[in-house]
DNA sequence: TACAAATATAGCAATATAACTATATGAAAA
DNA sequence: TTTTCATATAGTTATATTGCTATATTTGTA
């Protein structure tokens, strides 16, 4: 979990993903907030390419930060606030 | 701070000086809980060798984890709580 | 002053990470 | 069914990280 946090990058793309609608463009497939936010829309606003927006998500997606809803051809990503609030306070006693 | 916390052996250590006195033998020089535990003893633990550990060391201090206090030809490390208190918050506004 | 002990630094090898391009896969539209 | 679009995967390269050994530095002691 701290190596998925580990860089700039991904902890960007989590802060982004607490209020998507300010930090990305509307969507027409997929609602911004109930679905998440398209992998290409990540990639152009952290200015890397799709696969390596779509790494990043992997790597935040297995450490359980945020999940991805395929509808039709987009994957979706969002913040997993369960699972970051059950992270947070693990963290905290680790700590 | 999360590159610092992104290792095992470093999460390790940090753990392990909240009880000094639980994981680490008593110190003829340097008290363990007022100024630290010893290099060596951390490289041991760690089952690393001195270079590296004061490189873990280094980069924990770095991030403003812990302090090094040299007393004669001894570096000791502790927790720096407070700044570890501040770093708690800071991160959890963070994610 | 010379020596020994503890730690720090330099330099190197192995591995991990992050970026890219090219290509494969999955799904919708023509 | 072919094409097209969005995403995923493979493979490559550059850089970062982690470990080591060798050596320098710092400090206490003979």
């Amino acid at each position: 979990m701290f190596r998925a946090l580990a860089q700039e990058k991904r902890l960007q793309v989590l802060s982004w993903l607490k209020a998507p609608a300010a930090h990305f463009p509307p969507q027409v497939d997929g609602d911004l907030i109930r679905d998440g936010v398209c992998v290409l829309r990540i990639a152009e606003k952290l200015g890397v390419k799709q696969p390596t927006a779509t790494r990043h998500l992997q790597i935040l997606a297995d450490a359980g930060l945020v999940t991805a809803t395929r509808i039709g051809k987009w994957t979706f990503f969002k913040r997993n606030e369960t699972a970051i609030g059950r992270l947070k306070s693990e963290l905290i006693e680790k700590m």
